[in-house]
This record gives C-alpha cells, sequence and structure tokens, in this order.
RNA sequence: GGCCCGUUGGUGAAGCGGUUAACACACAAGAUUCUCAAUCUUGCAUACAUGGGUUCAAACCCCAUACGGGCUACCA
C-alpha cells in the first residue's frame, strides 16, 4: 500500500488536483489583495475594525482588491446571524469589500469567500499533501495528547506534536490504512521536516527583519468531527487561492509564522507579505490586556454605535493608531478622505500594544460634529434616534426645523461649538428647548450668585418690562443688559467689578445668569441671546411665570 | 516552564548613531462684551526600564537583568 492509496482511501470522492485549482484561480497580474477574514462570532470587535482599516487603506492605495472572507471553521464558537452582524456594520461604515458573499450570491471570482463552502478545495490540497507523504492520519485520543503534555512539561521540554513524539507519522500505510477501515476516529497532521535549532529569516512588514526556529510541529491541519482545516491549513489554501499578497492580522499570529512558511514551501508556493499589527488593548490596573468582548463594553462596535458616535470619527481614531503621523497628514489636507492617506506598515507601532483612547475619541468625535451643518447633524442624529432613542425621535418629529436651529446655534461661525460628543447626548443638552420638557422635567433652578426669588423677579421684570427687545441684534441685546446692570447697581464691566467688587452688588455675569437660568432653569448653556431668539417672547413670558 | 515580540513624560507617540528628544490628548495659568463648550497665549512634567559594553559621540548598535505582552488547542 502506498501513500496514494491512503490518500484515496481518505477523501476517495476527490478529482480535482491542486494543479487544476491552481488554473481555476490564476494569478491576478500583481494586483495588490488584501482580506479581512472575521470568525463570526456574534459581534463586531474592535481589533477587526481596526484590521479592516489597515486591509481597506493598503488596496485602495494600491488600486487593489479588497476581500470579505468568513472563517466559519469552527462550528462550536458559530452564531447565528452573525455573519449579518459583520456585513451590516462594515456596510455602516461605507466600507465595501470588492469581493465578498451574501445571502448565497457572490462578488468576485475567488470564491467561494466563506470557508465551510470550500471544503472541497481543502481536501483536494489534503489529499496532495497526503500522497507525497506530508501529512498523515494521526488517531491519538485527547487523553492521549494530554498525557502526552503533562509529560513534557513534567520532564521540561516543550509540548507538542513533534519528532520522537509525534507518534502516528512512525505508522505504517497499512496500519493507518486498517486504522481507518476500522473506524478510528482520526485527524489530519502536517509532516513537519523542520528542525526547532534552525533559524530562518522573516520579513515582517511591520517588526522589519526576524529570525525564527523553523517549525518542527506536526500541526492539525484537518479536524475531525468536521472535517474542515484548522485556521493554518485554511490560510495556505484560501490566500494563495484568492491571491492574496498581504496577509493582515495580529501580532498573536506572529508566533505561527514559522508553521505557515512551512506549509507554503512544502507546496513551493510564493509566500505573501505579512503585516502583523499591533493588538488593541487597554490597562486593568497594573496589568495590560487584550480589550475582551466580555469586561470591556467598548471592545464591541455596538458600544460607539449605541452611543452614537459619528463614523467617520471612529475611523479617524482608528487611523491614528494605525499611523501616528495620520492626524498630521489630515490637518495638512483636511479635505481628502483617509482612504488617500498613505499608509506605511513600518510606521505602525511595534511596541506591545496599542491604546485605545476613549478620551481622543471624544475630542475627534466633538471636533468633527462642530464641523458638520446642523441639517446633517440632524439627519445623522435621527437616524441613530429612529435606532436607538424613542424619545429624541418623537422629539425631532415634532419639529425638524426647530431641532435643526436648535442645532444651529452657534454652529455657523469660524469657531463653531463643540459641545457634542456622540448624538446620545443631544438630548441631555437641548430638552429646555421645548415647553414641557421644561415644565415636566426639571423643577431645580441652577441659580448662582443672586438666590433671593425677590430681587430675582425684580430683576427680570425690569429686564423684560424696559429692555428686552427682540428684534434686538446681539451687540443691542448685549448693550441693553449692561444697562440694566448699572440701574440695578451691578457692574456692567466685569474688569471694574474686580477692582472693587464692594462697589457693586454683583457683576453682569449674575445677572445674565439670572436670565439664563430664569428661562432654561441651567446655568450653562449655549449662548443666551440665540437662546432666547429661538424661543421667542411669548414662551419667555411663560415660562418667568412660572416662576 | 519553553519560544517570540516589546519597554520614550499622566496617556498615545515621533525618532533609525550627533535634535533645545517632535506632535497630539490630558493637565495648569492667563486672555476674550455673560455661563458653559470652545478659541488664543503660556506653561507643564527629574520621558528614553536598569546595569554593563562598542563608539570621538548612543533613545537609537551589542550583552545581561527586570518588567509587560503574545504563542505554547481538533480556537481563530
Amino acid at each position: 500500500m502506498t501513500y496514494k492509496d491512503l490518500a484515496d482511501l481518505i477523501f476517495p470522492n476527490i478529482t480535482k488536483t491542486v494543479e487544476d485549482y491552481e488554473k481555476m484561480y490564476p494569478s491576478r497580474n500583481g494586483r495588490v489583495v488584501t482580506r479581512v477574514a472575521p470568525s463570526p462570532t456574534g459581534f463586531m470587535h474592535i481589533g477587526t475594525m481596526y484590521q479592516t482599516l489597515v486591509d481597506y487603506i493598503i488596496a485602495k492605495n494600491n488600486d487593489g482588491i479588497f476581500m470579505l472572507r468568513i472563517e466559519d471553521t469552527d462550528q462550536k464558537r458559530e452564531v447565528k446571524e452573525a455573519v449579518d452582524l459583520i456585513y451590516e456594520a462594515l456596510d455602516d461604515y461605507k466600507i465595501i469589500p470588492d469581493e465578498y458573499e451574501k445571502n448565497g450570491k457572490m462578488v468576485g471570482n475567488y470564491g467561494p469567500y466563506v470557508q465551510s463552502e470550500r471544503k472541497e478545495i481543502y481536501h483536494a490540497f489534503i489529499k496532495h499533501l497526503i500522497s507525497i507523504g506530508r501529512a498523515y492520519p494521526c488517531f491519538c485520543t485527547k487523553e492521549e495528547l494530554d498525557e502526552l503534555r503533562v509529560m513534557q512539561d513534567h520532564k521540561k521540554q516543550r509540548t507538542g506534536y513533534y519528532g520522537k513524539y509525534a507518534k502516528c507519522r512512525n505508522l505504517s500505510v497499512d496500519e493507518m490504512i486498517n486504522n481507518i477501515k476500522e473506524g478510528k476516529p482520526y485527524v489530519i497532521r502536517f509532516k513537519s521536516m523542520g528542525d526547532f535549532e534552525r533559524k530562518f529569516k522573516f520579513h515582517d512588514e511591520v517588526k522589519g527583519d526576524l529570525e525564527l526556529s523553523e517549525n518542527d510541529e506536526d500541526f492539525v491541519i484537518m479536524k475531525s468531527d468536521n472535517l474542515l482545516p484548522t485556521y493554518h491549513f485554511a490560510h495556505l489554501v484560501d490566500d494563495r487561492l484568492m491571491r492574496t499578497t498581504h496577509i493582515i492580522r495580529g501580532e498573536e499570529w506572529l508566533s505561527s509564522a514559522p508553521k505557515h512558511v512551512e506549509l507554503f514551501n512544502a507546496f513551493g508556493f510564493e509566500l505573501p507579505k505579512y503585516v502583523h499589527t499591533p493588538l488593541i488593548v487597554k490597562k486593568d490596573g497594573n496589568s495590560i490586556r487584550k480589550l475582551s468582548k466580555r469586561k470591556d463594553p467598548e471592545a464591541t462596535m455596538s458600544y460607539y454605535d449605541n452611543l452614537g458616535y459619528p463614523r467617520e470619527a471612529i475611523i479617524e481614531s482608528l487611523m491614528t493608531i494605525i499611523n501616528s503621523n495620520y492626524e498630521e497628514w489630515h490637518t495638512a489636507n483636511p479635505d481628502k478622505v483617509y482612504t488617500d492617506f498613505v499608509y506605511s506598515a513600518d510606521k505602525m507601532s511595534s511596541s506591545g500594544g496599542a491604546f485605545y483612547d476613549l478620551e481622543k475619541l471624544g475630542n475627534l468625535s466633538k471636533d468633527i460634529i462642530s464641523k458638520k451643518t446642523a441639517s446633517k447633524v440632524c439627519e445623522e442624529s435621527y437616524e441613530w434616534a429612529s435606532k436607538h432613542s424613542e424619545s429624541l425621535k418623537e422629539l425631532i418629529d415634532r419639529d425638524k426645523d426647530y431641532y435643526t436651529k436648535i442645532l444651529n446655534i452657534e454652529r455657523e461661525q469660524e469657531k463653531p461649538r463643540k459641545d457634542i460628543v456622540y448624538y446620545s447626548m443631544i438630548e441631555d443638552l437641548i430638552w429646555y428647548m421645548y415647553d414641557d420638557k421644561f415644565e415636566s422635567r426639571n423643577k431645580e433652578y441652577e441659580w448662582k450668585n443672586i438666590t433671593d426669588i425677590k430681587e430675582i423677579k425684580n430683576i427680570l421684570n425690569i429686564y423684560f418690562d424696559e429692555y428686552y427687545n427682540p428684534n434686538d441684534d446681539k451687540d443691542t441685546w448685549f448693550n441693553k443688559v449692561k444697562e440694566l446692570c448699572d440701574r440695578l447697581g451691578y457692574a456692567s464691566n466685569i474688569k471694574d467689578y474686580k477692582k472693587n467688587p464692594e462697589n457693586y452688588k454683583g457683576n453682569v455675569a449674575d445677572i445674565s445668569t439670572v436670565i439664563r437660568v430664569a428661562i432654561t432653569s441651567k446655568s450653562n448653556t449655549p449662548d443666551l441671546y440665540e437662546i432666547m431668539k429661538l424661543l421667542g417672547l411669548d414662551r419667555i413670558k411663560a415660562r418667568i411665570d412660572m416662576l
């Protein structure tokens, strides 16, 4: 019996060869090809988004092709609907892959793009390996492997299935065939020819030139339960056949790179470029760790959606981690889109992990929102509210025009107001502009220096009877407030007040605060003049009567 | 335990043998026709993990130590 017989026994129905597939998926003539390859685990991790951006940028920079491939070889972890979630997330961020598969519809000629649909292809490659004696069935049980590990551990040796410990590699072909015929369960392992003591040069686009030990493990390439390949083997087959030129993946893969190199060599395939990106980490007390979906809500893209950050802000903040010179570039080129930025792998931080800074995100975000027009903010916040906030949606629905005007306060000016960080905070910022909310929601007036209600009413009565005119422009409006100050014994000029506070009952800031609080109940609001204009005299009077 | 990667101010991060060690966030003070959000100005920190080398010269090169991270699965 020969290896060929063994291969035929294991894969009797596989007739296509590696060469056939090589012809079916020809080289793409030097075009850059990247791919993001998430597993459908039920949520979109921020790290996946980060990775995606790198893939996307590299493809866009080089007029290349960006693919989305679903890695669903682990059926135990799979979650229903998770695939849709991935498409949705990319869609939200307007990152449209050039090649992908959705609802059974395939876009691109190098698919299928879902690993569970590629079984036959993997099998053809494995069959080839078996027939040349570079892969073999392993019948070791879970218990045996555990035992081996414990033993190696005890002897202080490297754990793993390699060299003399790889006992199934020494089975004769006849024994293997007999075992299979007896129905013993098995996995397929790669037969390594490597020597752990030997080093080879490996170039990583981020880390530079490295020296790694050769792989000597007979690692599993096909699982026993679903006959699907492990990541290592799928990477080889998929990225070869899809002609991926740049493998962008997290740093955690660096240590298995020797496996991949040996695999590519075994087939005589040219190695793609590897871009091992730092992980997104966070500080947890004294230790640093990967962002985890269980412990860190901010690890999941839905966290940002729920809060209502504009997507550009997320992209922007991720881009600054990807290449720290991005921010500088963007200030120099404010009109360009982020895909115009030229990514360089060697500028990527090679240090342990990248911290995702929510504070920085907030800063970026309010800057971005402040630069949008009021109607744009209206539109986007409405879209957000439709999914996440019934009450804000209701408020907008009442009168879109009025809502837009509120958003427009201090917006159309050289340095627009920056107080909205994300859309979910809008309602908290503007509720007092709605009469019913004002009446019901807050009876606590935030009076500051002047708290005597008689004095307050006195100030307001005089102001509204004799000074306020809705038709005044802003300068006139403020001058009248100052006139009122002078008349009532408050300093209209703060500098004067600071020099001789004992000469006055207070100053113009105190008077402004009284008006502000009476009308809005809050001591901090945007420009009072604009608020009063928007509210109109009747509504203002009604509010003052409520005091 | 073994193998690999890393360590620059409060934080992220430039730097690639000769720099006053950028820049951004945060922070502090002052300024502005009202509060807040901003904006402007200024400031800010004993920042190159430690100890040895190599060199006329080291954050940058080499070696050790410490610390952090990753991998060490029929998970990706």
